[in-house]
Order: structure tokens, then C-alpha cells, then sequence
RNA sequence: CGCGGGGUAGAGCAGUUGGCAGCUCGCCAGGCCCAUAACCUGGAGGUCGCAGGUUCAAAUCCUGCCCCCGCAACCA
């Protein structure tokens, strides 16, 4: 077993403000890499901001600014996005980087080399409604049927494409050889039949008169790479790729998480890049699901997204962190709504977590003491923690070590050490109690750090005090 | 027949290889009084979408049907 672990999120494309579906996948893979380091890996994670392409073109000419200076801010917004959760990121990568930019120039040369790039000239009706090529047999009175209203551009120009449809016995190859190379294995199901379906190269240029944000083309000024092809290579142009000495030799393949619409640019495009740049294939793909907001579909439109650094200001960020860890299946579809989340917060960290920390922080306060507490004490409690995070049952395990603080609560209850006389025996069950909640916070504090440590260094400390309020409740008027 | 997910107590969800239907919240009743009016115990509440089939046994497998939702169109 390898003493190094790489784990990287997808980039968020910058056109627009953070999502609180993609604090979801940053939580979720920082718990991963906390977990790791906390069986003594060296981790890097990375994270960071997708910056060229079309949209973000657009978009800044829109505001009538430079492009770069757009990019700067919004990428900022992402930046503070991962502070504000909390996020124990080693890098943090933007695809307009210097580094990057070679990294991808020269992957981009690789594939070329091996034969799987190549120029054609193609023409097609373009609805810019769908961003999609529309074939005759799909058009209805020469219209697309989903935006008859709008007129079809035609796009006529020489692009570079990539020979994905080269790799489609390979692609299926890797998914057999590795039954868990996507998790969960829905997922991995659904890449199969895609690539099984029959794949088509795809254009990895644009002219770069017509749009010129975006890596240069090597060995071609007129082009520049359409946005995925240089996004994708982040992961491991973050490794100092193409340097194969250094991090990427230590810590390449690693683990990828994205969010489902990410399933086929993570486990298939991307993978048949690497196979033909000849790098070895991530280790794994971890396919999350979605949020709704208040049972909706989050859109812009509805105005009903959930702007997660406001969340956390306000509640701080493990009450966020908490709901999405513990309200939301790990692979699943979840939904977020603000009576639940304050519900949560009120009968989980409120309640039981943070109640349970007062009550036995004051009954050892008044006992004057000091407990004697061992790490990790309880063998079976660690080893179904263990299992579960091995298996990156993220919602499991956390569900797994709140029994632990439920059943911490009820044995206080059943033990009543204030009504014990003998100041022996009291001791015992506190020191016990105390024992209970320790090897809990040790295994929470990946999922809930701050607050874990807080408890932690109150317990260490001596004399133990009573702790302040962890999660002071919501009152509704 | 585009691809995919789902329909299980009032709400939100678990149910791995088929074996007495579970969890959280809410509700009702009791206990406790160390604690953030917190904690603990017990209880009520379900024709597991519908209809067939396989089986000693199906929420779980098979067939058909109905209904939701996501992607394909700003948005992870």
C-alpha cells in the first residue's frame, strides 16, 4: 500500500457564481482526504477554477472588461468558496496558469504524436440554443425543434479532433479489468453503454479568430483548444506534469470525484486522453448526484440558489458541512431546504453533539479530576468506521459514528453519575462517557473538523472546564 | 421504443447476495433532572406505485402498466 494519495475535485467553470452542488463535491472529497491523512498518507488534493472558453469570452466582453481581470475575480469567489467550508486543499490550480498552460500544450503534442489528432474541415447547422450540431434528419421545418425561434448558425471552419472513437474497445477494456473504476455502479453501468453505443471523435479546437480565449495550439496559431480538452489535463499538470520526477510520479493515478453531468468527461473522454498521451488511467471516479433546492431544480432563472459561504458564515461551516455529509446520500440526488437544515442542526449538533459535550464537560468540571483517555480504544468502532471509508461511504460512516454519540448519551442517562455516591465508580463511568465521545470526535473530526477539535482540546486540557455552547440552537420567534 | 434515477409510516429517506418491514424528524405517553427547555424509555402510524408471475418465502428476482424527476436548453 502506497504511502501517498491523490485525490482532486472537478474545476467549477467560472461563468458563474459558486454552486452550492459543487460545495457538496469539495466537502465530500476533503473528508476523503482528511480521512487519509489521517491514517498517516501524505495527501494532495487539489481543487481550483476552469478559466477559458466561449462562455467566460462572452461573458467578460459583456462587462466590458479584460478577460483575464474577469477571470481573476471570479476565480477569487472559488478561492474563498473553499476557505469558507473549511476545505483542506493542497493546490488550488487555475487552467490560466502559466504551468497548466504548457502542461496542456504538451499533452496536446503527445496525442498528436501517437496519431490521434488530426484536422478536418467540418461544416454543420449549430443551434446555439442546444450548443449542439444538428443533423438534417433531426431539424423540423429546418428549425431546431427545441428553439424554433432561433435561427441555426452555420458553422464552417477547420477544427483539430481527437480520435476518441480509436479507444472504445480500450475504454471498455479498463471498465471490465476495473468493475470498480466508477463508483457507484449505476454509473459505471451507464459510461459502459454510452461508450458500447458507439463513440465520435471530437473536436478539441476552435479558430481562434472567431474566439480567441483559450491555449494556444501548438504548432498552429490560428487555433486554440477548445476549453475541455486543456480543463481536463489539470489533474495532473497540478502534479507538475509533464515533470514526471517529482509529485506525479509519486502520487499519480489518483482519485477523482465529480458530479454526475461530469460522468463522461471524467470516465471516458479524459481516460482516452490519457491512453493516448500514454499516462496510466485514474484510479477511480467517484460519481456524486444533485441538489434541489426546496424540492426545485436550482437555476438562475428561479433564483432559488443556496449561496453556501452565506450558510456558513452564518451557522458556521460544519452545521453546512453537516447537512450535506449527513442529509444527502454520498452517490445520490438530495434535496436541501431550510427547515430541515434547521431542524438537523437543532436535534443533531445542537442537541445531541453539542449537549453532550456540555453535560459531560460540567458533571467532570465538578468532579475535579483527570481522566485518564487512550486514542482510539474502541477496536470494532474503528474498524466498521474503516470499512465504510474504505468503501468511501461517506454518509454511512458519519451515520455510523453519530450512533456512537447517541448511545454516549443514553449510557449517561441509563448511568446517572450524579446520583452516584461512591466517587470511585462515578469516576469510572465519566471517564468512560468521556472515552466514548473522544474516539467519536477522533473519527468526526474528518467530517466536521473545527468543531471536533474544539472538543478535542477542551477534553485534552486540564482542568476540564465546562465547554461553551458547540452549536447554539435556532430559535424560531 | 434517446440516456439515467425514483415511487417503502405524516415528512425525508435506508433496505447489501430474496428469509419475521428499518432510520431520522414529527406525534402521543412516561422517566430523568447532569445538560443548550437539552437527555432516556415506551407507543401509535405502512395493502413496501398498480397488476400478474417464479418461490416454502419477494420491498428485494421476472413480465406488463401507471406516475414523478434529472440530463439533452443560464446552472455542479
Amino acid at each position: 500500500m502506497s504511502s501517498k494519495y491523490y485525490i482532486t475535485t472537478t474545476l467549477p467553470y467560472i461563468n458563474s457564481d459558486p454552486h452550492v452542488g459543487f460545495a457538496a463535491e469539495l466537502i465530500k472529497a476533503d473528508v476523503i482526504a482528511r480521512w487519509q491523512r489521517l491514517l498517516g498518507k501524505e495527501v494532495i488534493f487539489n481543487t481550483g477554477t476552469d478559466e477559458h472558453g466561449l462562455k467566460i469570452y462572452r461573458k467578460a466582453k459583456d462587462l466590458n472588461i479584460n478577460v483575464l481581470d474577469y477571470c481573476n475575480k471570479a476565480s477569487e469567489k472559488f478561492a474563498e468558496l473553499k476557505d469558507s467550508l473549511n476545505i483542506s486543499y493542497d493546490r488550488f490550480i487555475r487552467t490560466t496558469d502559466e504551468n497548466h498552460i504548457k502542461a496542456a500544450q504538451e499533452f496536446w503534442k503527445r496525442c498528436e504524436k501517437n496519431g490521434d489528432i488530426y484536422k478536418k474541415n467540418y461544416k454543420v447547422k449549430y443551434c446555439v440554443g442546444c450548443e449542439l450540431e444538428k443533423t438534417e434528419s433531426e431539424l423540423v421545418d429546418g428549425k431546431c425543434p427545441w428553439h424554433p425561434n432561433q435561427e441555426l448558425d452555420i458553422i464552417d471552419e477547420e477544427n483539430y479532433f481527437f480520435r476518441f472513437s480509436k479507444y472504445q474497445d480500450k475504454l471498455l477494456k479498463l471498465y471490465e479489468e476495473n468493475p470498480e473504476f466508477v463508483k457507484p455502479k449505476h454509473r459505471l453501468q451507464e459510461i459502459k453503454s454510452f461508450v458500447k453505443s458507439g463513440i465520435n471523435d471530437f473536436s478539441i479546437s476552435r479558430l481562434k479568430e472567431k474566439m480567441p480565449w483559450g491555449v494556444p495550439v501548438p504548432g498552429d496559431e490560428s487555433q486554440v483548444m477548445y476549453v475541455w480538452f486543456d480543463a481536463l489535463v489539470n489533474y495532473i499538470s497540478t502534479l507538475d506534469w509533464p515533470n514526471e520526477e517529482g509529485d506525479f510520479r509519486d502520487f499519480w493515478p489518483g482519485l477523482q470525484v465529480a458530479g454526475k453531468d461530469n460522468l463522461r468527461q471524467q470516465s471516458a473522454m479524459w481516460q482516452a486522453m490519457l491512453m493516448s498521451a500514454g499516462i496510466e488511467n485514474s484510479k477511480k471516479v467517484l460519481v456524486f448526484g444533485f441538489l434541489t433546492s426546496e424540492g426545485q431544480k436550482i437555476s438562475k432563472s428561479l433564483g432559488n440558489n443556496i449561496n453556501p459561504i452565506e450558510y456558513s458564515q452564518k451557522y458556521g461551516e460544519d452545521a453546512l458541512r453537516y447537512y450535506l455529509l449527513e442529509q444527502i446520500p454520498t452517490y445520490g440526488d438530495g434535496d436541501f431546504s431550510v427547515s430541515n437544515f434547521e431542524l438537523l442542526y437543532n436535534s443533531h449538533l445542537a442537541n445531541e453533539l453539542g449537549n453532550l459535550a456540555s453535560r459531560l464537560s460540567n458533571l467532570i468540571a465538578k468532579e475535579d479530576f483527570d481522566p485518564n483517555i487512550k486514542k482510539d480504544s474502541d477496536q470494532e468502532f474503528n474498524e466498521n468506521i474503516k470499512e465504510l471509508m474504505d468503501k468511501y461511504e461517506l454518509q454511512f460512516a458519519l451515520h455510523a459514528i453519530w450512533q456512537k454519540i447517541r448511545q454516549t448519551n443514553e449510557y449517561l442517562t441509563k448511568e446517572a453519575p450524579w446520583k452516584i455516591e461512591d466517587k470511585i465508580k462515578k469516576q469510572k463511568v465519566l471517564e468512560f462517557s468521556l472515552q466514548s465521545l473522544y474516539d467519536a470526535c477522533l473519527k468526526l473530526q474528518v467530517f466536521i473538523p473545527s468543531t471536533c477539535e474544539k472538543i478535542l482540546k477542551h477534553f485534552e486540557a486540564r482542568p476540564i472546564e465546562k465547554i461553551e455552547p458547540l452549536f447554539p440552537k435556532i430559535k424560531n420567534k
